[in-house]
DNA sequence: CTGAAAGCGCTTACAG
DNA sequence: CTGAAAGCGCTTACAG
């Protein structure tokens, strides 16, 4: 390995010169700082990171703790964020460890014992549960943190959209075209995002001045099987609902799988929206009609992860270290208007 | 931060005392060995990873970089990959590391920047190209690094399973039945785990004093659409196989798919067998009748690659520090004895 | 503009 | 069985 005795010895210059000059110091002679480059370049040089993380306190890593499961079951958007998040970090010069514990291993405790081995700047937490032990842990340490989501019980920094407004923005498209009665299949209410998407909906009934029927708020896991199952639930029963929303695009395949096997037609005879990450399997233009809804491409929260995570281990303060995220509607062809009776029946 | 020196103050013994007896050294007091745990315990102390990088040389980082795709493409292998090793990796209290390359990134580069920067003891390469320029430069660097899969262009350590007897056995297992026109969908001849798979097809039918028919051996990406397509090509060429060998589980479903869709039964019709490396969506035992073919699980593959490289970077000499994973057949209900005529046509 | 020195936290010969 | 000292490669006050 090169060092910067190496090069110090090459050009007969002191250690500490030679540091400053590839630091990039003003007060280092012109000459002097580009023969250390050239000399440097030479002999190939790479600063020694662990030298100078030992000096400087920080190695330049960011881990993420996921916890392993003993059945290989292929988790899409798990994959998506790791990639995304490896990229961002890395292509700004930092390091990304992914560390998957052993099943039933406690996470809050490696997330310590990382921590307190040094060589770990900060953390990126995915999926936070509510009153989620880690981040309680995270926070007694001291260890800078960024969560992608939100825990509403706790005060941290994260990187979130705005669920509520995915539910408000779509219900009120389509209360706007004339609906009554508006399905909705949401993810498991157990979890954050799914609580304040179905607030979203019921504050753009109330903005409608119109009454929100509890029967057709479903909540499942958000895949395909359950939107079409769910979807034919509510087809069946006696006050079918003319619109439905969807918590991703899976669900909304689900749900035109529903009404094909009813021959239901969308939209004309059901209206169909959804949210769109950007990152599942079902792209909206890959269906027919064109699906519209909400989108917030989860992309876009890698580089807001990493940049906020940055600033937080530089103990830079700011009004806030926390983001939301930008939300879009596209329109699609998969919602129409409508004209419907006292009791929110369409009329033809 | 707790260091040795907090320790040391604690109890009144010298740093060095300290780090050899939490080091578990013989020659320690044991009294003072376990008088100088507890406080350790007891402060929450966990020995700073860069510090003693810089020590020994070691940081205890395995990294892999793999090659960024603009695309999020969900490639349920890698991620596959990607999740088993850092399972294994981080049970053995290594880091792993994964950087994820910018799009069209010299990555050749990278591996050498990285190793040059000194924080990582070693690398996992995957899917090896021939002539793979990564290996070349690996080894000029002399960085430790070990490759799932092989270049045969190249020596170097790797994990692999024995391709050649993957054709082989399943092959000879259908001549054996009596099969004397087998159909081949194989993986990407470019790809030398596929060229090998080949050798072992023609292998046993060479053993077997048969002819193997060029035209009856396809090549292709091991996708399910790719299998069916193939299939159906050849059941409706003049001379159609007796028996399907497909180099995967989505591969033969393709396989079934087609045959299906001709009305011909497997294995009354057909007989079909496929390798099997346990990770992809489609298990052998979800096929209908149950499928048959060689099985490798790729799990077994991380413990291997890890154990493997833990012995490179030690620099303990062996006979090799390269693995050919065990490879299992498994019957299924997929492929029958067949009786034929002189031409290879079945006779019922 | 340049250099000698200290120190990050650890490990490990070396001397007692 | 124990401790003082050196050193891994870097950065950064401090003094010239």
């Amino acid at each position: 390995m090169v060092t910067l005795k190496d090069i110090s010895r090459e050009i007969g210059l002191s250690v500490t010169q030679v540091s400053r000059a590839l630091g990039g110091h003003a007060d280092v002679n012109p000459d002097t700082r580009d023969r250390v480059r050239a000399t440097a370049d030479r002999l190939g040089y790479r600063p020694n990171a662990i030298a100078r993380g030992l000096k400087t306190g920080r190695s330049g890593i960011i881990a993420m703790v996921v916890a392993g499961t003993r059945t290989p079951e292929s988790n899409a958007h798990l994959f998506e964020i790791v990639m995304g998040l490896s990229a961002e970090i890395s292509a700004r010069g930092q390091t990304f460890v992914l560390h998957v514990a052993e099943p039933g291993a406690d996470t809050m405790r490696l997330h310590a014992e990382l921590y307190r081995s040094g060589s770990i700047d900060g953390f990126v937490l995915i999926g936070p549960a509510s009153d989620d032990p880690r981040i309680a842990r995270l926070k007694k340490l001291g260890a800078p943190f960024i969560v992608h989501g939100r825990d509403p019980a706790q005060s941290h920094a994260f990187v979130d959209i705005d669920n509520m407004a995915v539910g408000q923005v779509m219900a009120d498209h389509l209360l706007r075209l004339g609906h009554r009665r508006i399905g909705v299949l949401n993810g498991v209410e157990s979890e954050f995002f799914a609580v304040q998407r179905r607030r979203g909906v019921l504050a753009a009934h109330a903005a409608h001045g119109v009454a929100a029927d509890p029967a057709l708020m479903l909540s499942m896991p958000m895949i395909a099987p359950n939107g079409r199952r769910a979807t034919l639930a509510l087809l069946d029963a006696p006050q079918p609902p003319t619109a439905i929303i969807a918590g991703n695009t899976p669900l909304a395949l689900g749900v035109y799988q529903a009404a094909a096997a009813r021959g239901i037609r969308v939209p004309h005879d059901l209206s169909v929206l959804a949210h769109d990450d950007g990152l599942d399997m079902c792209p909206p233009d890959s269906f027919t009609p064109a699906l519209g809804g909400t989108i917030a491409p989860l992309t876009t929260a890698w580089v807001a992860l990493a940049d906020h995570l940055a600033d937080i281990i530089a103990a830079k303060d700011g009004p806030s270290h926390s983001r939301i995220l930008d939300l879009t509607f596209r329109k699609g062809c998969s919602a129409r208007a409508i004209s419907v009776d006292t009791r929110g029946h369409a009329v033809p």
